[in-house]
DNA sequence: ACATTATGACGCT
DNA sequence: TAGCGTCAT
């Protein structure tokens, strides 16, 4: 192992050593925040006259136990405690894919990527869940809805909620633990194991031990205890691990469904601290803990790190953990990554992530989606648009709810399409995706307007005696760019304003459709009718320069290779051409603009590395936005 | 027969 | 901005 210098390395070495070296720490904090003044300096840790106590951002994930499995459970509730899985398609490949097993399964050795016939090989008693199918697809809006129900009840708690995905969410904790803060200070409220209910301390056995110490540093020298960010942010964690604890007991009291809790100062730390004890548990991680439990953190098991970066950093740096990472300086980092990359690692790999928890509890789009895989694949018109047809059926009925829910409508319907010259080839799968403009929620509307920009988009990839030349190995609509209330005559108008009015054949793939029967036989028509027509030719008009541009990009055609090859290719190239024309280039062009705003944002020009440099595991913070 | 699936968020050009 | 790529559960 090479030397450290560094001061992230330093810092590793302070965050393991805890708090004796602290005041050392503070300073070199203080001084830190005097180079970057007050406009990047975070309101939570100002000391100010109406908020008197200084604390770093605390945030936590709330994350569901083998939440499909629990859904199921609640519906039949005879198999709670025995092994479960959740599969979706049991009459396809080997009994259906495992989508979520209970832990009970886990025990007996079932494993993710198990399919219901090889967990009953592992596990005969097994209770094998299906996904109810509709349209032809997997339905899973029971789960939504049951997610929906928990992220009520954390909003109920907590104003800052972030839905992450359909089983997990992220809280700010911040305002109200900040809230809470001179009561429990004053020992009018007490913090107890028992408030805190079940939780564990990262690094550390005991609960107790944990919350003995932090009152008696409080009892040795309050004032110092107040003066303390390491006290005062160990003080908050607890405060938050009590308001996780009781959001939790209330999830269970209202929904029946368990979860696991992370809390900590940042997304990153709260969703490793998650993991760390699971099912049922929550996990509070002090910044002192971070240093030794990134010593055995695997990076790809750190939020962001998972794909390709992460792999990316483990082969050029030949590391496998964060305190690895950690112990890389910066000059090395920007020899593989930009100088953006290189400075968001560096600051991760020693906790700090400012990623704010965005206050958003609805899904901002919603789309169906369906494999097609091996003969299954869809090479025919009419395949294209019965699919169409049943994702829209889904859709709409799921657009009208979210409508009528939260008073919103979608603006833009997308559809998206894996194609390949050989379905059982499907690695070199192509994507590609296509929009249109979404001006109601009605069924014939969207399957015509997503089925013409599929149709146009393959058709030009070939078409012949009836069949496309490429096989369609997945396909998707989605609808999103949501607007507040529902269609309004301006919004429509505004789709339609200055479009051509060109007209699409049309008459082979929908011979009965009413808007064409409108336009072929020209019959005389009601009003309502009329207006449909007028909305018919108008949809063509408005559609016409999305299907005009239907190929798809010149440099997206012919064979890409897998994932796996191209990052074979990457590796083996990298240091004989530059950056922009070989593949890494690609990786490193779009993980460094993927960073860029994002780090922009985050650091502000005057966070340089030497600002950087700042000891112990308690310089967390967030630039306010 | 082949094989995670069906979602969803976000950043860049 | 439309479309693509990455990362996630």
């Amino acid at each position: 192992m090479k030397s450290n210098t560094g001061h992230r390395n330093d810092q590793g070495r302070v965050a393991e050593e805890g708090e004796e070296v602290c005041g050392e720490q503070l300073g070199a904090m203080e001084n830190a925040r005097k180079r970057c003044q007050a406009p990047s300096t975070s309101k939570s840790l100002m000391a100010t006259e109406d908020d008197p106590y200084k604390i770093d951002p605390l945030i936590a994930l709330i994350d569901m136990d083998c939440f499909y499995v629990q859904v199921e459970l609640r519906l039949e509730p005879e198999w709670r405690g025995k092994p479960a899985i959740v599969v979706q398609y049991k009459t396809r490949h080997k009994g259906g894919g495992i989508i979520a097993l209970s832990y009970e399964a886990r025990e007996r050795g079932v494993k993710r990527f198990h399919h219901a016939d090889d967990a009953r090989e592992v596990c005969p008693e097994v209770k094998v869940f299906v996904v109810p199918e509709l349209h032809g697809k997997a339905d899973l809006t029971r789960y939504r809805d049951a997610g929906a129900e928990v992220i009520r009840v954390m909003k109920k708690h907590f104003h800052c909620v972030e839905r992450a995905s359909v089983d997990e969410a992220f809280v700010d904790l911040t305002k109200e633990v900040k809230q809470l803060l001179p009561r429990y200070l004053s020992k009018e409220l007490k913090l107890t194991p028992e408030a805190l209910g079940s939780t564990c301390i990262a690094e550390s056995h005991s609960v107790e031990a944990w919350l003995d110490q932090l009152y008696l540093k409080l009892e040795e020298d309050p004032e110092a205890f107040v003066a303390s960010s390491v006290q005062l942010n160990n003080f908050a964690l607890a405060i938050g691990a009590v308001l996780v604890n009781d959001l939790r007991q209330d999830i269970i009291n209202v929904t029946e469904f368990h979860c696991s809790g992370g809390i900590s100062y940042s997304k990153t730390l709260s969703k490793l601290a998650c993991g760390l004890n699971k099912p049922r548990k929550q996990t509070v991680l002090p910044g002192n803990a971070v240093g030794p439990l990134f010593n055995k953190t695997n990076i790809i098991d750190v939020r962001m790190l998972g794909g390709k970066l992460g792999r990316s950093i483990i082969e050029n740096l030949c590391i496998s953990t964060m305190g690895e990472l950690c112990k890389v300086e910066v000059p090395k980092l920007r020899q593989y990554f930009s100088e953006e990359t290189a400075r968001w690692l560096a600051s991760l790999a020693v906790g700090i992530d400012n990623e704010p928890v965005q206050e958003r509890d609805l899904p901002k789009s919603i789309g169906c989606s369906k494999n097609f895989l091996g003969k299954e694949a869809l090479s025919t018109r009419e395949q294209v648009k019965k699919w169409m047809e049943h994702f829209v059926s889904e859709l709409s009925v799921r657009l009208k709810k979210d409508q009528a829910e939260n008073n919103r409508s979608a603006s833009l319907l997308t559809v998206s399409i894996t194609y390949v010259k050989d379905p059982f080839k499907i690695k070199s799968g192509q994507s590609c995706s296509r929009c249109a403009p979404m001006t109601s929620y009605d069924n014939e509307a969207m399957v015509y307007d997503a089925f013409m920009v599929a149709d146009r988009l393959l058709t030009s990839l070939g078409y012949r005696n009836g069949r496309y030349h490429y096989a369609v190995i997945n396909l998707g609509i989605s609808a999103s760019k949501m607007r507040d209330g529902g269609f309004t005559a301006s919004r429509i108008d505004s789709y339609f304003r200055g479009q051509k009015k060109k007209e699409v054949d049309d008459s082979q793939i929908f011979p009965g459709n009413k808007y064409s029967e409108l336009k072929v036989k020209g019959r005389d028509a009601s009003k309502i009718q009329l207006g449909k027509a007028k909305e018919v030719r108008e949809r063509k008009g408005s559609i016409t320069k999305y299907l005009n541009q239907a190929s798809p990009r010149k440099d997206a055609q012919g064979g890409q290779a897998s994932h796996h090859q191209q990052q074979k290719v990457r590796t083996e190239h990298m240091e004989s051409k530059s950056d922009t024309e070989t593949r890494l280039g690609q990786l490193l062009q779009a993980t460094r603009s993927q960073r860029m705003g994002k780090v922009r944002r985050l650091f502000p020009a005057r966070f340089t590395d030497e600002g950087g440099t700042r000891l112990g595991g308690r310089q967390r913070r967030r630039v306010p936005q």
